[in-house]
DNA sequence: ACGAATAGTAAGCATTGCTTATTATTACCC
DNA sequence: GGGTAATAATAAGCAATGCTTACTATTCGT
């Protein structure tokens, strides 16, 4: 046809992009697939940032999901609001909030569990044991070259004034 | 202290999860040492779409971005109110619009070549060439595992009825 | 030539994520 | 001890992404 570009015709040369597609398509399948709960990517991802890390208070969580805690602090309203989280006050610090899970959150958790490693396992079909562990390995090593220049000092809390700014 | 939850004690399992930290802290430092012009994520990577996929119709480049028209068009304004894209008739369809970077645009674009390649870069630290490859090798035949079982059919235009809807 | 499909857009909604400001509480230090 | 700093959470309000539905202008198919 005489209209018809040729699209993707290029190569692929960045690993961000890349690495964005794939997570693209993956979180899309995930939501096609969508199980129990009419629940978003985003809370899903703070599920499963709860899961491991129970009990947590919001601000700590809100650093490991690299939000603000006013983001987080909405996300969990979802939850809440889902019955899947349960906010209490902290014995040791009033201003604080410890978050759970509660048993409700079980049936989704572990729909989430089961998805995410039949996702895995379509991933890697085709690969070896051996190059299975060797892409785990040097993900690993490129996840520390770019995660580690960010250590814990940027925290997620108010944007860092950039110098000039008062 | 005793009221510190131990946070990220748990191996990562996910693919999914792992890759979406790994994107997320990309896009961060992306954004951080973000250049020229002040763009979103999302308008970098239509740039990014439309610099290897140039004068396209604006469905077409919708569906490589995994957008609806109906966004995609919406990004298109935004780059053409800032005067990096133009919109021209399609000569051969008169519905169609078809979508080309501005001279303008080339300065932005070199300069978001330079930070991909940068961070691509500081992605591979201490890998050896070998395994470099390897990497993009594997994650070829997990991109294309993940990715193939969609192929085209399903066009980010109007979500298909799930079989039960008329 | 007429009805169905297609390209683009407008309007309106939910979600994410931010900044700024407020309130409670705790920590620091003199 | 008492006053100021910092910290935990939230409220209000803005911008961007992404969707659905509805509409217009074409083009395609028969």
């Amino acid at each position: 046809m005489s209209g018809t570009p040729r699209f993707n015709a290029t190569r692929e040369r960045s690993l961000g992009f890349a690495l964005a597609e794939l997570v693209r398509a993956m979180r899309r399948d995930f939501l096609d697939r969508n199980p129990v709960q009419k629940l978003t990517p985003e809370l899903w991802r703070l599920l499963y940032c709860l899961d491991r890390n129970q009990g947590g208070r919001q601000t700590d969580l809100a650093a490991v999901m690299d939000v603000t805690p006013v983001t987080l602090g909405r996300m969990i309203d979802q939850l809440e609001k889902r019955g899947l989280v349960q906010r209490a006050p902290d014995p040791d610090d009033r201003r604080a909030i410890r978050v759970r899970l509660t048993a409700k959150a079980a049936t989704p958790i572990a729909r989430m569990h089961a998805l995410v490693d039949e996702t895995g396992k379509r991933a890697v079909r085709g690969l070896t044991r051996a190059e299975e562990d060797q892409f785990w390995r040097l993900l690993g090593r490129i996840r520390e070259n770019l995660l580690a220049p960010r250590p814990v000092g940027k925290q997620r809390t108010a944007r860092r004034r950039t110098a000039a700014g008062r």
